[in-house]
RNA sequence: GUGGCUGUAGCUCAGUAGGUUAGAGCGCCAGGUUGUGGCCCUGGAGGCCGUGGGUUCGAGUCCCAUCAGCCACCCCA
């Protein structure tokens, strides 16, 4: 049997790695417009640092990491998500001893041992952005701002963006409370997989999907009243300020993210187009994750967006299927000759040139430049060699057609 | 990890109650034009029918397993 590629990972070919390039350089754009600096850290790390950020309770680490020991027998994953190594880099080249804030960016593939399906896969790839060493509303809402920004310039204008606050250590334990109750009193009305989450993580009954669930949810206590002085200052005012900036958002009292390490502001940005996968960007705060993985305790807040799930929202794009500037069409060994050194000439001086490399009739020749989309053909004979010149023909313009020398092509291209 | 659906040419799909050489459209190649693409016409190449077993005189068609894809759950990007 043939090998096939490995579940949920997919090849990006040539046809749809324009699309790829065009969120990359509009995301690089964007994110440098806004001060941030690529960072490129490994995707393998030790087990550890995931154990130790995510969660050790949560889906990813219990279940969905690809995790393997090496041949020193030290266990390493695969990075299911892109903040740990950052974080990891960020204590272990001291780059908080200057002055923060520190905005960084990255992009790469990440690993998740998940059933594939649309818009899901086994290495998926993301645009990661983290603000570390900053505490102010503003970088929450900064950050929100840029990422509303980039959804705009990839043209994506049916997506949501939805906020919360899911407080800090002082007042979320208090809101965990009152939501345990709620819950434990109505317990029978609860999917089994949330009777299970009750002594788990009792906020994501929250975002169950079941109907019983989802009507008890709506009435269920919300976090915004129990956030403490700080907690609700700080949220207060991130969305004034995504106000001022004109950014249109949603309070989503219900919105729970899956990793542990998230306090205050989290955020999501949803489309409906995506069957069940809705969310092609998320991310939050982590004021404490720095200090728990042993760097000083500073404040940060990143987000991820999904790639592939971006792709699947931007439409294809005439312009990222674009052509050679010049075919040429050769006949005769003299010809032929002449052409491939001049192809080589030309492509020295950057031009997308491209020749038949056998010996084929002048139709196919043609038919073959269509194809590619050239945008003009350069006609040589045995007559033209002898005379110096090539006809030269506009694909575009109706097929026009024009004597040139054959001294100086570049010239006519030009 | 759980459940449902699907798997036939490069692509999108037909394929009658199991029966001889498996079809179409698009794409590809060639010719129609001694040297001119896109449209049209003609011809051609291309298929271990996902893979492995089984039932049967006979399997693309039925059964089982396996792999992959899709959809939903779960989870999230």
């Amino acid at each position: 049997m043939t090998i096939q590629a490995v579940r949920g990972m997919k090849d990006l070919l040539p046809n749809d790695a324009g699309k790829w390039r065009f969120i990359e350089t509009k995301a690089r754009e964007v994110f440098g417009a806004f001060g941030f600096q690529e960072i490129r850290v490994p995707i393998l790390e030790r087990t550890e640092l995931f154990a130790r950020s995510i969660g050790q309770a949560t889906d990813i680490v219990e279940k969905e990491m690809y995790t393997f020991s090496d041949r020193s027998g030290d266990s390493l994953t695969l990075r299911p998500e892109a903040t740990a190594g950052i974080l990891r880099a960020y204590i272990e080249n001291k780059l908080h001893a200057s002055p923060g804030p520190h905005k960084l960016f990255t992009l790469g593939p990440m690993f998740r041992h998940e059933r594939p399906q649309k818009g899901r896969l086994r290495q998926f790839h993301q645009l990661d952005v983290e603000v570390l060493d900053d505490q102010g509303p503003q970088s929450d809402a900064e950050l929100m701002v840029m990422l509303t920004h980039l959804l705009e310039r990839l043209g994506l204008t049916k997506i949501v963006l939805k906020v919360n606050s899911l407080g800090c250590p002082d007042c979320r334990p208090a809101f965990r409370q009152a939501l345990l109750e709620f819950f434990q009193n109505r317990k029978d009305r609860l999917c089994e997989d949330c009777q299970r989450r009750l002594s788990t993580n009792p906020l994501r009954v929250l975002d169950c999907k079941a109907e019983g669930c989802k009507d008890l949810a709506e009435r269920a206590p919300v976090m915004a009243d129990f956030l403490c002085a700080p907690c609700w200052n700080h949220f207060k005012a991130v969305r004034d300020l995504l106000r001022a900036a004109n950014v249109y958002f949603e309070d989503a009292p219900r919105l729970v993210r899956g990793l542990d390490y998230y306090v205050r502001t989290t955020f999501e940005a949803v489309t409906g187009d995506l069957g069940a996968q809705n969310a092609v960007a998320g991310g939050g705060r982590y004021d404490g994750l720095l200090a728990e993985l042993g760097g000083p305790a500073q404040g940060c807040i990143g987000f991820g967006a999904g790639i592939e799930r971006l792709a699947l929202l931007i439409e294809d794009r005439p312009e990222w299927q674009a052509g050679p500037e010049l075919f040429i069409a050769a006949l005769g060994e003299e010809a032929r000759l002449w052409a491939f050194k001049q192809a080589l000439e030309l492509r020295k001086q950057g031009r997308w040139v491209e020749l038949s490399h056998e010996a084929k009739s002048l139709k196919a020749q043609m038919r073959r430049a269509d194809k590619l989309g050239a945008a003009r053909v350069l006609i040589v004979g045995e007559s033209e060699m002898a005379a110096g010149v090539g006809q030269l023909k506009d694909m575009k313009a109706g097929g026009q057609q024009r004597e040139v020398s054959l001294e100086d092509v570049a010239q006519a291209l030009a």
